[in-house]
DNA sequence: TTGATTATTGCAACAATTTGCAGTTATTTC
DNA sequence: GAAATAACTGCAAATTGTTGCAATAATCAA
């Protein structure tokens, strides 16, 4: 039996029984449990289980987008609630990409009804598992690593919106520079973004809260809430409350 | 026994086990490792295959384990494969949703640079996932039940477009009535994908063969090209045939 | 056709990967 | 905290891959 389909009915156990134990696969496809064990620890370096003593456990079965383990997903779960808190019924919604937004999708409630605008790949798939949440995607050309779409077209449909909430993930943030990223073609449709909806909102974890990138997508003064993972109250947040942003 | 025909025995052989072992096709067909190994090399570097320490394995291989809810996954690979042999370099594709396209995207060769337009999610993260492929998503409304983009200002944006070549999947075809769906926004976006390409392919199992539903999306004249699992010369595709359609 | 050129194939030496084992260390459970 | 179980480490043997090279086969221009 070669490697990978060793893997591959690893994989398919886990994600039937959610659960294995090494000593069972070492059984059930005679290898030792040397193998299996290295084995595991390969699945789990890429993401696809949680490896624990004794086996490994499946990932979330939500397995559409069973992308590597996001980083930090803690701190951005708690973003995630924190925002998911500012959407009400009836609401046009507009939002990025990234992994902060996929988080809030995944937990907004089941009875929410409102519209979402997005370009996201990821994001829009999540939406659209929401029972009563409409779904608008803003296509165009898509960009592979950020899976999200840009160019002038689905900038031009951004600016056609008016919507009344925008939440965005963010690269780098500080007093100085405001809201930066490194892709330009990124940057556009963010700015775009931040002018078509009343209010906008930044969802940073707090490690990049103080660094910036090269690109400047607007000013700290264009954001009306900022959320981290961090309480409310702490100091490191002190300059952004002092402008006049609300902290959650 | 010549390079190509050792290739396509090889093929083959994955395609009907999903795996094969270098030692074994060494032995079967008297040619040294070295040569299955080089051969193998190819195959992979054109993402016909997957190649392991070992031996190789089938694209649709990965996929297999993990995807038990597709139904009929087996004769939807076979159509898949058929489709994916019409696309060339350069070309300007145009898509659908549903399983049977997603397979397809699956099986794209690595090499293959192309523009993909699509209004379905699944297929443009799959489309995504390959290295020189472009994506376009046309977006609109998604529509939960198919995750495709749907509504007028999809099907402007299709209408704009001039595609070399159209792959739809299908719900329903026979002779008197066409192709046929029972969604009436799918079948808009449908009709203008049809109507925007150069080439139209429809990818049916042979089940969906003879019925319909209750909206049509077009004629049997307005394919060109019908891919089924059968074997083109099945008795039951003559009717098609005999319309003028090209049977894959 | 012929001669030159290019492609294919098998071989040999060397490099790498994979696997199981033994000994040791870490973790769990009572 | 001690026994049991699991995990890690280093290692050796077997297998598989790679590379350069020479022999052979296929292709093509004149």
């Amino acid at each position: 039996m070669l490697k990978k389909e060793r893997q591959a009915y690893i994989l398919h156990q886990v994600s039937l029984h959610n659960s294995v134990l090494s000593a069972d696969l070492s059984n059930s496809i005679n290898v030792s449990e040397d193998t299996i064990r290295r084995d595991l620890n390969e699945l789990a370096e890429t993401g696809k289980v949680i490896k624990v003593h004794g086996g490994a456990l499946s990932k979330s079965f939500n397995s559409f987008y069973l992308r590597s383990d996001v980083y930090n997903a803690d701190s951005k779960i708690l973003i995630a609630e924190k925002a998911v808190s500012l959407i009400k019924d009836g609401m046009f919604v507009l939002t990025g990409g990234g992994t902060t937004i996929i988080e809030m999708a995944r937990l907004l409630p089941e009875n929410l009804k409102a519209t979402f605008f997005t370009g996201s790949i990821p994001a829009a798939f999540e939406y659209a598992q929401h029972p009563n949440i409409e779904v608008i995607f803003i296509g165009d050309k898509i960009a592979k690593r950020s899976q999200i779409a840009i160019g002038g077209e689905a900038i031009t449909r951004i600016k056609h919106i008016k919507a009344d909430i925008c939440f965005l993930g963010t690269n780098a943030i500080d007093m100085e520079h405001g809201i930066t990223d490194n892709d330009w073609d990124v940057v556009q449709v963010k700015k775009a973004m931040l002018e078509s909806s009343t209010q906008t909102v930044v969802m940073s974890i707090s490690e990049k809260l103080n660094s910036y990138q090269r690109i400047r997508i607007g000013g700290v003064d264009e954001i009306d809430i900022l959320i981290t993972e961090l309480d409310p109250g702490n100091k490191l947040l002190d300059p952004f409350r002092m402008k006049g942003l609300t902290i959650l």
